[in-house]
DNA sequence: GTATGGATTGTC
DNA sequence: ACAATCCATACT
């Protein structure tokens, strides 16, 4: 499989939006590599979008990394307990960028579980295996993605998006969650999912 | 220097 | 339905 190149994440924010769905996130974990499939995304388009962290080109220590070139990671604490992961999109100083708000586990589940759980898969109960991975405050935690990671290149091999050939899903389409402070904003239809997908967030 | 609140989650 | 938890941000 290989490495979605910089120039994937370029195009408009909606389509990379979907096209990222399927694919798979590979943050290397000392010796092994933890992996998802993205199955449930957001877009947050830059200075117009009033859900985003970026909305009126706000530039701060934490949006900075938006203002990158695309394909880079920014990740953020929210409610002073959960990261959140995002991939910078779209051109230079757009201030956009895609949340990952969930992932199928694919590889490295003892060690997503011991991060998750603090215990092993073994000892987990259907519904704990169920949840290990859907939701984007879950996922970080299920892949060790902290602050630590804020600004990684994607590029890079620490933590990476790999191409891969699963493409026959069909994608629902809805408003994003969570976010209804952002007015006419939160009506926007730009959360991406895989339909029928186990692991899509609630 | 001080106050405020959130792109969530787990528990009640 | 609601508390947990903390740091970046936005005030004074």
């Amino acid at each position: 499989m290989k490495k979605l190149s910089r120039s994937f994440y370029e195009g408009d924010t909606i389509e990379v939006a979907k096209r990222l769905l399927g694919k798979i996130l590979v943050h290397s974990h000392r010796d092994s590599q933890l992996m998802g499939r993205i199955v449930e995304v957001e877009a947050y388009v830059g200075a117009v979008d009033k859900a985003c962290h970026c909305y009126k080109n706000k530039r701060t220590k934490r949006t900075e990394i938006m203002f990158n070139p695309p394909g880079y990671a920014y990740v953020y604490l929210i409610y002073g307990m959960y990261y959140c992961m995002n991939v910078v999109t779209g051109r230079e100083n757009e201030g956009a960028a895609i949340l990952i708000r969930a992932l199928e586990p694919l590889e490295g589940l003892e060690q997503i579980s011991v991060n998750r759980y603090g215990k092993s898969l073994k000892e987990l109960n259907k519904g704990q295996i169920k949840n290990l991975t859907n939701g984007p405050g879950k996922l970080c935690k299920a892949l060790d993605i902290t602050k630590e990671n804020y600004g990684d290149d994607l590029m890079g091999d620490k933590l990476f998006i790999l191409e891969d050939g699963y493409s026959s899903f069909d994608i629902g389409i809805s408003k994003r969650i969570n976010i209804d402070y952002a007015e006419e904003a939160r009506d926007f239809e730009w959360r991406f999912f895989i339909k029928d997908n186990p692991y899509v967030s609630k």
